[in-house]
Order: structure tokens, then sequence, then C-alpha cells
DNA sequence: AATGAATGAGGGTTCATTCAT
DNA sequence: TATGAATGAACCCTCATTCAT
């Protein structure tokens, strides 16, 4: 997000290739975060960043490259986080709350961000989908794994499909109104959602007794 | 003035306004379902539909009305389908999985709006979101009903939200797929989930003795 | 993405900056005298000063910004001839004179585009009237500079407003029928009403005598 | 052309052709005054009067028609003010002083239609010149006549193309702000530019006795 | 590497006018 | 006479991208 506090420029007189790349770079994840993919032009983002138009173009491929290159950037460091979570060897239900409170996490952190990948502003032109295909390849080896004993009723792939769509869902609209409700809130639903299912009424279970 | 270069009109009404307006939905339909948002223009719609270029402002306000028009008729229409279910008066468990299949069903019969609506060639300005937000409105509804009586942990705003997800995701994942999984291994994976989460634990868990 | 139906720029920058605003001032003063603000498109525009349709836009705001840079060139021309009289210390009489030969010398120069800006093909969208405005303001000064001394009842505002208003009516009329009346005639009358009035009988002044 | 000697509504069951009419000029005046001629529609005129836009072309030839119509009702109403001025027989100078309280009183009762006809507001492709030039006709034969004993340097046709220049100018300057001056000074200053000319100071005119 | 003027296809929208009913 | 749905040419303006410097 700042600009001004880099280390960088280490010789050149000019500013270095690498240096002018994080400018964008920078400049992009700030105004999508803003106004979505297409209500940014490329002019726009090179006058942010404080370089040429054309300049855009050394840099990136087009506008929508950049737009991916942000979005996962972002979203590579959720996976990180919740590829954190299985490392800790925390029992299942607690892993499971673990990956919540990290999704939250980083709601909060990404709130616009949020909001445009997963979110109602988008029009990322399929970028926000190519984004949850990529959190959810990781959930469904993750679910294979577990499964690999026994489960013959949770199809992997859709239960990954399912997470994935839940879980950005919940982000994207939560990340929108944070007020409207808390926090662990979110987080008890989600975890009991994964855990026991929508059938509320958790102790007595009064739905599974059916004639 | 310049009266010589006047383009002379040649043709007339003929057709209903009613008329028109359906075909233009129809036009629409077709052509979103197909490339999506923007890449359809409002040209397009109207060479579609038969009519000229200035007819389409006639009935829509402009190219995103009519989207959005597109979107939340087959979205009431999967909503009326699902509300359909709720009147069948059937046990918990049936019902998540006659709505199961009603989604699963609706997805089949729109696969290309759905992958529009929900998934990946979305660029819809919001309308996906929006058309998520409806339906989350009646879910939220009816967990607040079920709910009247115990529940503690289950928000239902949450839990609508996190519904939807799953739901638009898994509509538009196996919309875009339909030969990966079978059609019968979505609608069993979405039951168990809503029923008993995905924490599968296979072994002891009652809920796999049924017919 | 769609990258094959994409146009294959051909050309490059090769002028100037200042020179295609030249070009383009040059386009629309020739047009707009020609045909007026709306009967002028910016593609003409762009045409005729040899560039693209998109170039228009990289000097100009829109079409009635350079209608606006064009009018007031002219008009600030005009104002620096009459401005000049005044710096030639001329006594009173002669000046008048001096000044409505500069009128008549600028009406001849720019037949074309003082019928447009004052006269009957102006659809100007009020830019006619700024320039009068503009006009009008150097008019008062200078009559309330003259008049730091006496003359209570000319009022500097109406008195500007009615010179302008004259002026530019018969600059316009004389503009679009220089046949008519000669040259000099209409310099001895526009003269004689500023020193005068148009109560015209010369000799013996009837209308002096006045309660 | 004329609409007001109208035998008037016969026998019809629904409206009359002439009360359409006249509900259409009424639209017409009220909406041009407004919006000029080009911010408004036909549309917004037939709209405005309570008929259907195919109506409009039944009562006129064109959008600019209806214009021309209301403007020249309106200035037809001002020259049968100022050639009435001519039937009471005033000597010279009432009438000069009568003709431009004429003039204030019109600009005071149209206002927003002067702002439009002779000012600011005008985009009326050359309407408000035609008006002028209709003015200015009257005028110039009433100079001849008044001319045909004597006055050399006064051309008529130069003299009414000043006089309706200035009194247009002063008239929309007037409409459009009125608060600025009052009605008595700007008919003093008009009386006296026509009377005695601009060279103020009119008791003891040092001006003219110059070395 | 960077610059930035130029490109030009494309698209959305308006609105005067017609004419079958 | 009136209606009002339809017409479709016209036009402005944007913006992703290029390339000579």
């Amino acid at each position: 997000m700042d600009v001004s506090s880099r280390p960088e420029p280490r010789t050149a007189p000019a500013r270095s290739r690498s240096e002018t790349h994080r400018r964008l770079l920078e400049a992009g994840a700030t105004l999508f975060a803003r106004r979505g993919l297409h209500r940014v032009t490329s002019h726009d983002v090179a006058r942010t960043a404080g370089v040429a138009a054309g300049t855009f173009y050394l840099h990136f491929e087009d506008k929508e490259a950049l737009f991916r290159e942000v979005v996962f950037q972002a979203v590579r460091g959720l996976r990180e986080r919740l590829d954190g979570v299985g490392r800790r060897g925390l029992p299942p239900d607690a892993a499971v709350r673990a990956r919540a409170e990290e999704l939250l996490a980083f709601a909060e952190e990404h709130r616009e961000l949020v909001r445009v990948i997963f979110g109602r502003d988008h029009d990322a032109a399929g970028v926000g989908q190519d984004a949850l295909d990529f959190l959810a390849e990781t959930s469904e080896r993750n679910l294979r794994q577990r499964d690999a004993a026994g489960s013959r009723s949770l199809h992997p792939a859709v239960t990954a499909q399912a997470l994935v769509g839940m879980w950005a869902r919940v982000a994207a609209w939560w990340a929108a109104a944070p007020a409207g409700v808390p926090r662990e809130a979110v987080i008890e639903t989600l975890v009991r959602i994964q855990l026991s299912g929508t059938q509320s009424a958790p102790s007595e279970r009064p739905h599974r007794s059916r004639p």
C-alpha cells in the first residue's frame, strides 16, 4: 500500500525495472480494490504508479494480466495461511475452526479486494472464478487424502467446490458489511456447518430421528 | 435546412409492444448466456430480436437493465422451484435432498446462463451477486422460521450466505463441466454437507444408514 | 481472450503535440466558420486536421471546447485591435471612428466566422454571447474611466451592452451581405450614432430641446 | 403562419384540432423558454401538451417550425407594442422613451423567452436572427420615413440594425439578471444613447470642442 | 527502459420522424 | 384526427495498445 517506505533503488540512475514493476502492481492493487477491473484504465494505473502510459505494457501483457497478478498475489496469501493451518497438526475440529479464523482475518485485512474478487463489485472476467478454482484445488487434495480411508458419499471435488463457494461468498458478504454480524458468530457458524451441517439443533439432533 | 439528407424511414410498427419486448428478452437470454454481458452489444440484441437498434431503448433503460431482467427471470424461476419444495411438507432431510435436486435440474436446464450468472464468464456488474442476495433472502427466512425453537450457534444470515455461495458455486462448476461428476454424486454430497457437515467421519456416523 | 479480433494499430506519433493542436484549431476555425457548431462533427475536424478521431480528445475536452477556443481566439483579436485604438491617444471622436473602422476590418477579414459568432448561422450554445460579454467588459471599463468625472445618466454597464449589441449585429449583418452598403456608410453611421444618437436631423438638432 | 385568428372549436367530440394546436404551442413556449431549442425534444412537447408523439407532426412541419412560431408570436407582440407607440403621435423624444419602456416591459413579461431568443441560451438555429431582421424591417421603414427630408449621414438600414442589435442585447442581458440595474436606469440610458449618442456629458459637451 | 502522442475500432444512446392502426 | 411503437442514421467519446523517439 505504501510507496514511500521503499528500500530498493540500489544502483541505477533512473528507477530500476523491478521498482517500476512493483509500483505498477501496487497501484493496480489499490485501484482495482477501489473500483474493480473495468472501471480502472491502464492509464489510471500508470498515472498512479507515476510512470508513462506505455511503460505499463513493458511490464504486463495487458490490463487483465495485471489484475490477475494482483488477485493471485492475494489469493496465494490466503492459501498459504490455510495451508499453514494444516501444518500445525491440529485435530480436525480445531483445524476447521482455525481455517475459518484465517479466512475472516484475510477478509478483514483485504476488505476491498475481497469484495472485488469474490463479491458484488465483481466484473472480473472470470478471474475471481479462477481464484476459486485455485483454492478449490488444495481443498480437494486435502479432502482426498483424508478420505483415503473411507467416506463414500462425500465427493471430494464437489465438496471442495462447495466449500470455496461458501467461503468466498461469506467472506465477500462479511467484508462488505462487517458491522452486521460479529466475527465470532461467522466463525462459529462456518465451523458448525462444516462439522455438523446446517440441520442445527446440535445437542439432540432431532432431525435425524425420522419415521 | 438540410432536409435532403434525411433518411426517409421506410417501415412501421406492425408488432405489438409486448411481442417486441418478449423477443428482446429472448434474444438477450440467448446472447448473454452465450457470451456474457459485455461481449454482447445492444445492437446484437436488437438484430437478433429482429428490431431496429433504437427499439431496444424503448423497452429497456440500457443494456444492463436487460441483463438484469434476464438474470432475475431465471433466478425467480429457481427460487420458485425451491419454494415449491417447502410447500410439499416433506421431512427436513427429504426437503434438503429435494432442493438439491431442483438446483441441479435448474443448472441442467439453464446450463449456459448459470455459468454466466454464477460462474466464470461472469462480468456481470454485480448482477450475479444481487441474484445471490435474492436467493439468500428466502433461505435466511426459512432458517429463521425453523430455528424459532432452538439452535443457538447457527447464525441464519451467515448460514444463508454460506448455502447460496455453496449452491451457486457448485451449480456453476457442474454446469460448466457436467461430464465429470454424475448428477447423483453432486446431490448426495450437497445433501450430506447440509445434513452432517464435511467431517465425513466414516464408520460410526448414523446418517449413512439410509436406503 | 478475444485477442484475435484486435485491430492491430498501424501508425505512430511523428508529429509534435503542439503541431497537432494547431492543425485541429485551424481545421475547427475553417469548418465552424463554414457550417456552424452543430453541423460539424468531431470526426470532421479530425479528418480535416489529418489526425485520428480519438486524437481530437487528446487536445480538447469536447467539440464545444474547440468551438469556444476558435471563437475566443478571434474575439481576442478584435479586442486587441479595439484596445490598440485606445492606446493611440486619439481625441474621442476620432477614437470612435477608428474603432468602427477596426470593427469593419475585422468583419471583413473574418467574414464567415463573424456570421457564425454574432449572426444567423449561430447555434453556438451561448458561446457568441460569452464573446459579447468579453467585449462588453472592456467597453464598460473604458466607459467607467471616462465617466469618472461626469455623466449621470449613461449607465456604464447598460451602455457597454448596448454598444456591443450594436456592433455585433451590424458586423454580422454587414459580413453576411457586404455588397449592400458601402463600408464607409456603415462606419459613418456607427460613428454618428455613438456621437450624436440616432435623432439625425443634422442642421438644427431639434431633439436636444428636452424638458 | 398565424394561429391567433382561428375561429375555434365548432363541433368535435374529442379535442378539436385547434385546441390541440394551441396546447402544443403553449407547451412549446414553456419548454423552449426553459431549455432552448435543442434541449427540448418533440416528445417533450407532445407529452407536455398531453398528446401522442405523432400528433405533433400533424400540427407542425417539424420542431423548428414550432420554435419559429413560438418566437414570432412573441416578437410580433413586441413589434405591435412598438408600432403602437408610433401611432400615439408623440414628439420624437417622448417616442424614443416610450419605445424603450415597451421594450423593457416586454423583457420583463417574457423574461425566459427573451433570454432564449436574443440571449445566451440561444442555440436557436438562426431564428433569433430572423426575429431581429423582422424587427429591423419596421425600424428601417420608420427611419426612412423620418429621413425623407434630410439626414445624409445616418444610413437607415445600418441604423436599424444597430438599434435592434442594441435592444436585443440589452433586453437579453437585463432579462437574465434583472436585479443588477434598475429598470429606469436602463431606459434612461437607452434613451440618451439614441438621442445624443454615447459621448455622455450632455450639457456642456466639452468633448466636441477640441483642438 | 521509458516516454507519451497517436491510433481507431467500437459501443451506447438519442431523437426527429413515419405510418399502420 | 389521433395514436404510439418503431425506425435507424448519426454522433460523441473511450481506452487498450503501439511505436518513434
